[in-house]
RNA sequence: GCUACAGGCAGGGAU
């Protein structure tokens, strides 16, 4: 029934799926949708096992709850139960999961099954795990692969530059960072920001200062934090507190 | 925007 349902629901979505469980064990007939429900309000209050433990009584899980356990798996770090998961919903519901695994790989930084993934299914790419491929290689330091998936993608947007831009920053690629950066015509404050990022962690303070200045008449709270950050982290006390005369 | 559309998922800057 939708208003037990609709119960249950409000239960786990304000975090507790005991009390939704509780809701449901008194629902005259039972709903796969609130059992879906709870499995989600258990996964999203981190309790994964408790989460597993309906979803395996399931007798049909939909994508819905395939999606969140992934989710859920994904958080804790369990990539194997994810893809077990993954692997085994029917090939013609998969696309709703892919991205679920494929993002999960790409954020744990194992670039080989993400690359798999990937290559799988080139129907499903979009810009977003364009993005995420792309992201992923520089963030773990293999420049070259990023660069030619970057040149690869059938359309740009901002986003895929500062995420690339900030994962050759994680992994020192000062160079290829300053390179990419350059490509874009009209970078905005969040890649701007980046690119100081870049600079302020790999040694080039003065650079990060530099373009700083252009760009402090903007009241940015992330903007100022870096610049004051990037100064105090390497000892330049003067001139963090100079920023604010 | 994606989805099997009550419920789920979804790429960008410091902590």
């Amino acid at each position: 029934d939708v208003s037990w349902t609709a119960l249950a629901t409000a239960f786990a979505g304000a975090g507790d799926a005991a009390t939704a469980h509780s809701v449901i064990d008194r629902m005259p007939e039972t709903d796969p949708i609130a059992w879906s429900v709870l499995t989600q309000g258990y996964a999203a209050a981190g309790d994964v096992a408790s989460a597993m433990k309906i979803f395996t009584s399931l007798p049909a899980a939909d994508l819905p709850s395939r999606n969140v356990m992934i989710a859920a798996f994904a958080r804790n770090g369990d990539l194997p139960s994810a893809r077990k998961i993954f692997d085994e919903t029917p090939l013609d519901w998969r696309s709703g999961a892919w991205s679920t695994i494929f993002q999960a790989y790409v954020r744990s930084g194992q670039i080989a099954p993400a690359k798999e993934l990937f290559d799988s299914k080139r129907e499903l790419h979009s810009i977003v795990s364009w993005t995420a491929m792309v992201a992923a290689y520089a963030r773990w330091g293999h420049v070259q692969e990023a660069t030619t998936t970057l040149e690869k993608m059938p359309e740009w947007d901002v986003t895929v530059w500062t995420t690339v831009v900030c994962g050759l920053a994680v992994s020192g690629e000062l160079r290829e960072a300053r390179r990419l950066f350059d490509c874009v015509r009209e970078p905005d404050l969040v890649l701007w920001t980046s690119l100081i990022v870049a600079y302020a962690r790999n040694g080039g303070i003065h650079e990060a200062a530099a373009m700083f200045r252009e760009v402090r008449w903007i009241p940015d709270n992330v903007l100022w934090n870096v610049m004051l950050s990037g100064y105090s982290q390497h000892g330049y006390h003067h001139e963090a507190i100079d920023l604010f005369r």
